[in-house]
DNA sequence: TTGATTTCCATAAAATACCATGTTATTCCT
DNA sequence: AGGAATAACATGGTATTTTATGGAAATCAA
């Protein structure tokens, strides 16, 4: 990442904004959602459109003036900035976003599935660390990849966090 | 491998990846996918895309903002390229890559069904010492094969690696 | 104006596609 | 079975495209 805040984006995950953008075509640049503060400002997760739109669909889905509707309305729409790739393939982080995850140099990239994460190193180590620490725990570790088993992943995930 | 990171893949694994990739058809060349970092960085490993898709769909299966949830992505999703063998049989592995297993020129194959692993030979080397030293207490290595037996395989194998 | 943001252009490095060649297996025919 | 013809495999090189990154001009706002 530059002074400017500009930050590209690594070419894979600019191949699934593309696809994931109703309204792309390959001659303009795929647009996307910025959600900051759901990871308690660690660091700024990228929605492709598609995959914003599941998240606001469900929250819609929600009674209208619940408690639990509001704090993820707050969460993730209060929070969150549309922007577009640019023509070199990236986009721009504004000084709030910045020193809102504390980044400055080097930005780190965590592609998952539908989203992506930005870093700042730093946080990633620590966030990294934590997992390890869960995993570590015995038996966690166990336990969370057995959810990848078909045959424990049904009673298990419905109590999951 | 040569110095812009070729590798060429093992023709018996090519089939596997062939029969594995559901997009596949003798026209074309199948695709894989490249997980790294799982196995404290010694090895890369590849996986055909039945088998990593199966593992997909089961994360997506899981709430979508729940810790563990998040936890698979970042160990597997995360660190995790798809790619494509070319026309003569070989991938590439990018710089990043390579230095992440610490590779240059001769990279070493283990098939696994349906996946398989590169190696640095050294580390490979270090590795099967490691195994070496796990079977050498007595009755462990026979313990291991063990659960290679019917009877005692549904008990044990839950508890496996 | 002046500081910040956005657009546009330039360039080096990396990744990708393509082509060439020698070698080893397979197939097929007599 | 022997041997020619064919296909598959392993390697290497080169050309083209895509990416990443930096900076300059243009636009906007305080």
């Amino acid at each position: 990442m530059d002074a400017k805040g500009r930050v590209s984006i690594p070419a894979s995950f600019r191949r699934v904004l593309e696809t994931c953008d109703p309204d792309w075509n390959d001659s303009l640049f795929p647009s996307l959602v910025l959600v900051y503060g759901r990871k308690g400002s660690g660091c700024i997760e990228g929605y492709s459109i598609r995959s914003i739109q599941e998240v606001d669909d469900m929250i819609s889905a929600l009674p209208r003036y619940s408690k639990n509707r509001e704090i993820l309305e707050r969460l993730l729409n209060s929070n969150s900035v549309q922007t577009q790739v640019d023509e070199n393939g990236r986009i721009v982080l504004s000084s709030k976003l910045r020193e809102m995850i504390g980044i400055k140099g080097e930005a780190l990239f965590a592609g998952m599935g539908e989203k992506f994460q930005i870093w700042n190193p730093n946080s990633y180590q620590k966030n990294m660390l934590e997992i390890f620490e869960i995993i570590k725990d015995p038996g966690s570790e166990q336990r969370i990849f057995d959810l990848l088993d078909k045959k424990t992943m049904n009673k298990n995930s419905d109590k999951d966090d």
